[in-house]
DNA sequence: AACTGCCGAATTGTATACACTTCGTAAATT
DNA sequence: AATTTACGAAGTGTATACAATTCGGCAGTT
């Protein structure tokens, strides 16, 4: 048990913790809102806090530009890019628009058998979220199992969609930073009894080879997200 | 005149070759199709062949991982990405939709001064475009004026939208590898006639402030370009 | 002959030193 | 007192040395 050998035969989940782990973390950091729109990251300050040099906090900074987190100014260094609400709001329309087309392609392509279990045990698991909604709920544990739900059925049909870029562009569309969209999750049991029943109707539709069907439930699907958002900031903004 | 000083007098627009720099060199190289799809990008050799140290050449692939022109794998470095036919038609799908929100923001926004100017400009350099080949015409000749009006009208609507997220959708959708698209920019003159007369359509929904009318007509547009591409690919895949 | 293990070349990953640019500050001149 | 200039700190830009990893091939073994 204490051989030289055994004590580095797991290291592949937290040893080698490369350059885009850093990446990660700070992304991480990014979207919780740990640094302001506008901050500046320095990279000196970085490599202290990371305990590493400048090189892999660079790579790390030069990949989250390319994610749209950061802004490089040459010779002033990186900044977290500052969002207007109208620009969130967009982002939110233009993800439904790609969703809407993910489903599309999806439908015209067909399922694998794997997208398909991928599907179903996603719709299994919003079925059980709402039960359980309906039961206990105290409102705060009814999230997590829905969105994580949520989260595997609309990536289950970027898979299907089959194709990388529309992935990016939804990615990119979801990549905002959550310091507003948080409170946008405010939905009652009863929309969520919506919300799964939409996702039921999509994946008929899919099934049932109805492209431009299969389009428009996902268009208005993501459109009540949007919606909610616009009623939150028309209610704090006034 | 032969001061050492006096040699490295005009340094301005060549000598700063900032690590951006190579990012661009790289980049049109790669749309150029001078790296095949798949080719490998060895820090080592294009240091040597750009003069300068891995270090700028690092900062280089790493934006173009980010632009998704590259593939970046841990440990074995950077490649082209090869890009299925079916994703280059659905950047172009993608495309048409991300363009169509953009007409459609520019009209529910509305064109400030400055962007009503670039718009009128673009639309008398299309119809100066279309005249020039009407008269002369060698082809090869029609397609430089064209394609650069054509190009001011969308960048001039992109700006309009106002929204940086639309805006990079569409540059991600644009930046495909132009080995396949070079072909489709086989419009006859009439058919350039058509596209110029959608273009002031399109003005003319913004101007109006059509919103749903500017998207749809931005959408078919756009369109035209794709059923293009399939055309060609359907009779060189025969 | 097939397989296993090991070595070494090639390439990426990281660290660090140094040059250059920017910007604030304070001193000096007008 | 206002303006300008010079200096210096802070931070980015680049180069280079070295460590770590990957993978091909060769040798040895079975």
């Amino acid at each position: 048990m204490a051989s030289g050998r055994m004590d580095l035969a797991e290291p592949l989940d937290v040893a080698p913790p490369r350059g885009g782990a850093i990446a990660d973390k700070l992304r991480g950091a990014i979207l919780d809102g740990k640094y302001g729109p506008g901050a500046r990251l320095n990279e000196v300050h970085l490599s202290r806090d990371f305990g590493v040099s400048r090189t892999p906090v660079r790579g790390a900074l030069q990949t989250l530009v390319g994610e749209a987190l950061l802004e490089y100014t040459p010779n002033k260094g990186y900044s977290v890019r500052a969002f207007a609400v109208s620009e969130i709001v967009d982002a939110f329309e233009m993800r439904a628009l790609a969703e809407g087309l993910a489903a599309r392609l999806a439908a015209e392509r067909g399922l694998t058998p794997a997208n398909e279990a991928d599907l179903s045990a996603s719709l299994a698991e919003l079925d059980g979220a709402i039960t359980f909604a309906a039961s206990a709920a105290p409102a705060e544990a009814v999230r997590n199992p829905y969105s994580a739900a949520n989260e595997r059925f609309h990536t289950a049909i970027h898979r299907a969609a089959d194709s990388r870029l529309v992935t990016d562009v939804i990615a990119l569309c979801s990549r905002v930073p959550l310091t507003l969209t948080r409170h946008i999750i405010d939905f009652k049991t009863e929309d969520l009894k919506d919300r799964v029943e939409e996702h039921h109707q999509i994946y008929d539709a899919i099934l049932s080879r109805q492209p431009r069907e299969a389009e428009r439930l996902m268009y208005e699907h993501d459109q009540v997200v949007r919606r909610a958002l616009v009623r939150v900031l028309a209610k704090s903004g006034s």
